[in-house]
DNA sequence: TGTACATCAGTGAACGCGCGTTCACTGATGTAC
DNA sequence: TGTACATCAGTGAACGCGCGTTCACTGATGTAC
């Protein structure tokens, strides 16, 4: 009970992680250091090398399961969305927003430099599930003539692009000072999204 | 001629911004400092401020450049795209993205945390005369009929974050990966924004 | 159930690093008279 | 044209900082017999 606190830590590897992502939100990617983790797990410095190799590990693992929890959420949305192929392309693209938005320490550990050390190759590859599913959506789309036929990987990107660049935005702030986003962050990403979705529409 | 090649340098100030430049295309904007830049400009390392009050005005000043050379950029695409409104909205477009692409260095600093710095509100701001400018194109071509009526700015946005995010996905290489990208940055850039703008088309 | 021992998960001291920044300085340049 | 002086633009030594990482260590835990 004395040292049982912090003596063979219950799940210190768990608490470092939630550390990492927490010291993110904070101050940035650029502000996580171990020492600092380590520190708010109450923990001593040399403590998080019996549990990643080292600060980029750690970074990586937060990076893969951001990966994971935003595929999650596409997935849930697509499924929410019911049959019809374009709802669950905007859908998935909404959740793509909404989790950079709301989980930005995830997203900001996703797009870590360290990210692109395993193989060059990068972030569409580590995104692999998600790309996958995105593609399936926009060729669904053309099935049902939602969207115009062609590569579906250059409707894909289009899309992808969309919603990074969106993310971006919403992150570095320059959308919330636009009045049209004072209806917050979701429905205005659903009204850029179903606006550009529409453009070239006959209307 | 013996100390005339450093004391009294013709224009330390511009040559340490090129050197700051060649370090972020080197190694990051994280991996610029002005240690390296100032010997890389053959200074010792406190000359620099003589010419920046510190680190963060240094990048401010290459992020107010970087901003200026794209709007230079995008102005001029729009001219050479001629009289069809669409047109001139996706040359400027595409001029964002090559810019992005191949002016990596400058685009960095234009994103720069410091650049949040003087006052909160950010990025679009900042680029206030590119954003009026893309919003000018976006109203022209609600006027031709080329694109949907209704809230132009929502529309910008839209084209703004298609463009960042496409940038973006260049940079972080996972684009490069795809096969259809193999005919270069500029002409998949110009189809990913093609594809996107005839989204929903007749066709 | 006890004992011996390997392994695991912590500790604190120490290392070397590059960094931004300050300081007192000095030599070159430009200007007023 | 000369001289005196202010200013400008460099220099090198020094500061303190937080960082990632290594090291030898130690106490707790789990396991084999």
């Amino acid at each position: 009970m004395d040292t049982g606190d912090t003596y063979h830590h219950g799940d210190l590897r768990r608490a470092l992680m939630e550390g990492a992502l927490a010291c993110i939100r904070d101050s940035g990617l650029e502000g996580l250091s171990l020492r600092r983790v380590a520190s708010a797990a109450g923990v001593s410095h040399t403590a998080p090398y019996h549990h990643f190799e080292s600060k980029g590990e750690l970074v990586r693992a937060l990076g893969y399961e951001g990966l994971g929890r935003l595929d999650e959420r596409m997935g849930a949305a697509e499924a929410e969305a019911g049959g019809d192929p374009l709802e669950r392309l905007l859908a998935i693209g909404a959740a793509y927003v909404t989790f950079a938005v709301d989980r930005p320490d995830y997203y900001a550990a996703m797009r870590a430099p360290e990210m692109a050390q395993p193989h060059a190759g990068g972030a569409v590859e580590e995104h692999g599930e998600s790309w996958e599913r995105l593609v399936r959506a926009v060729v669904a789309c053309q099935g049902t003539g939602s969207l115009p036929a062609g590569d579906p990987t250059v409707l894909a990107v289009g899309m992808w692009s969309l919603v990074h660049g969106l993310a971006e935005l919403w992150a570095t702030s320059p959308i919330p000072a636009l009045p049209a986003a004072a209806r917050g962050c979701g429905p205005f990403t659903e009204a850029v999204l179903r606006a550009m979705v529409r453009v070239g529409a006959a209307d």
